[in-house]
DNA sequence: CAAGTGGCTGCAAACGTTTGCAATGGCATT
DNA sequence: AATGCCATTGCAAACGTTTGCAGCCACTTG
């Protein structure tokens, strides 16, 4: 009743300037329809559209088609520069089909996270990248009553149904634990990551199943399990690992963060890295080049993850089956953290 | 004429499961509008909307009332670690009203930034934040033919017109020089960021400011502006500013990354860090504490920045003026790259 | 007791698109 | 010359909300 904004350029006035009926201006501005309308007249309302400075209502088309050209991301936390790279892989693939994402952050909250799809599914948003899978909350196949195509990125859930985009982490692991093998290390610890979380129990089984290619002789090296991600956990679970294994010369640490946290429990326990222990981190985090000493790591390629995840949400969102996930390789990178085995 | 789509909700399927009008329906689940409806009735529609599982269609919604609940976040480099924190607190702070946040990476490109403005557009966004404004290309006060506010985050444009939420450069790049200062130094450089980056230019008034008031005496110290605000940039500007005063006893940097590359010019000039020469960084990000010496900077509140911008955005969106700034003040981090002048 | 009042609910018109169908006209086919 | 076909355009009905207005009823008030 009210005209509550009577600013913005619509169809009709565009049709009105072109002298055309508002259907034909709808069918020339929409390349899919473009077709229908003779190619002098389309030009003609384009032109007359980009005069007028008419700009879609995307309310009105979605309302109308059922589809809003905006996905959603949920990441647990921003700040951990894991995600910054993906989101940007992300968005970069789907510019280019038009579609924007909205991105939502549960700083690792159940109830937030609930919310945050509530309000997705409300702004009928036409796909999901999710973050925030743990295998403990599998997610199901389609959340948002079916009607919305999913697919993880990162970690995956228990139940394996929902696609994703992973990174090969016994690979990974592989190659770090390669490494330090060729170095002469026999006596290599893991520093695990949480194990609820895909990446940290991964990376677990990718040290035991190195461990029994690669040192087949030997027991298996002791591992110790971080609360968290991060420096102080890192440093608790590597004080406790060296107080109990006096013999370890190399700790394959689950993340750069945790091999920080490494760093700096050496450091107070007086033992020089890399001399008498290397470390190898993982993910290559922005800082990894920029501590001292630079850190042996596996190299992730996260934008390229946000990018095939991209990629794998356009194909589900146009009616692809979507049984297959993407996973990607990992690389190491060998800086100043890993030395050859001290003789003793 | 086809029905697309056939699954989700609506308000008239709740309406007739509670046996009541659907223009009811709508009042009883707007909180805005609840009291128009008899508190019995109310509750029983919302019983049978949750029931039905119903959640509102936002596109019709917004194409009814012209507003979106949609607002936009455009930001230059998600990479850059400055942002993530900011986005974190814009996102908290919207959580609250029911606000989601579309987020546009430019990539520091004009092309790019015009057309997320456009999709921004077409989505109806309520409102814009904006942390890519430069000195020479002012940001009009309100974009979108006017019908959208807009704030400023970070960086300001030369005009000041538009509303921004920023720290105080100033006073930061005062307390690093006071730092320098008090320790004896009386022979302080600054290697500074683009001048056509706000941050930039402030800081290096900041350093003139800083350099007059404090060491009055003495004529002011070198300054050379580095070409980006990244490690390499950093090394080389070190470099060149080293090779033409040699007697310089402190840097004060305009950024981290910056001070990471003057760790690096100096080593290669084999200078000592901190005993022959302090140096000092902004932004205290991430890696600051990690890297080695420990690096002393300047802390930004990232995350308040974020939340302030929100809120203010929340005010000029229900019809605030915008007319005054807000300002944070920043503080100093002591670590270890700064030392008491040497003795000659 | 009539008239007014106010609380609640129903009615229906937008908001700006997309799109099946109908109408038109030109052209070739029989 | 009548018919059919195709290309192009117009027509109008949705999509699911919000909201001014009108109607209804139960009260209070003079």
């Amino acid at each position: 009743m009210t005209p509550l904004k009577s600013t913005s350029v619509t169809i009709r006035q565009v049709a009105d300037a072109a002298g055309v009926h508002f259907s034909t201006v709808s069918r020339a501005l929409n390349p899919a329809t473009r077709r229908l309308v003779k190619p002098q007249l389309a030009k003609k309302v384009q032109e007359a559209a980009h005069r007028l400075g008419y700009h879609a209502n995307a309310a009105a088309s979605s309302l109308r088609t059922g589809r809003s050209k905006v996905v959603g991301v949920i990441v647990p936390d921003l700040g951990s520069m894991l995600f910054p790279p993906i989101l940007e892989g992300i968005d970069a693939e789907f510019q280019k089909s038009g579609y924007m994402t909205i991105i939502g952050h549960t700083a690792n909250d159940d109830q937030q996270q609930r919310r945050i799809l509530a309000g997705l599914s409300e702004r009928q948003v036409d796909g999901l990248i999710i973050a925030t899978a743990t295998l403990d909350e599998p997610v199901t196949g389609s959340l948002l009553n079916g009607r919305v195509p999913v697919v993880l990125i990162n970690r995956t859930d228990s139940t394996g149904r929902t696609p994703a985009v992973l990174h090969d982490d016994l690979k990974g692991i592989h190659l770090a634990f390669e490494h330090l093998v060729a170095l002469g290390h026999t006596n290599i610890a893991h520093l695990a990551g949480p194990s609820v979380l895909s990446t940290g129990s991964l990376r677990l089984r990718g040290f035991r199943l190195a461990h029994q290619e690669m040192l087949a002789g030997a027991k298996l090296g002791p591992v110790v399990e971080a609360k968290s991600f991060s420096v102080e956990a890192g440093k608790v679970a590597c004080l406790s690992l060296l107080k109990r294994n006096k013999r370890v010369t190399a700790i394959v640490a689950a993340n750069d963060l945790l091999a920080i946290g490494c760093y700096e429990a050496l450091s107070e326990l007086g033992l020089k890295c890399p001399d008498e222990i290397s470390v190898t981190g993982y993910n290559n985090t922005a800082f990894s080049g920029l501590v001292r000493p630079a850190l042996t790591t596996v190299n992730l390629r996260l934008r390229d993850m946000g990018i095939e995840a991209a990629r794998m949400l356009a194909g589900l969102m146009s009616g692809n089956a979507g049984n297959a996930d993407v996973v990607l390789r990992p690389s190491l990178v060998v800086r100043g953290s890993t030395a050859p085995a001290p003789t003793r």
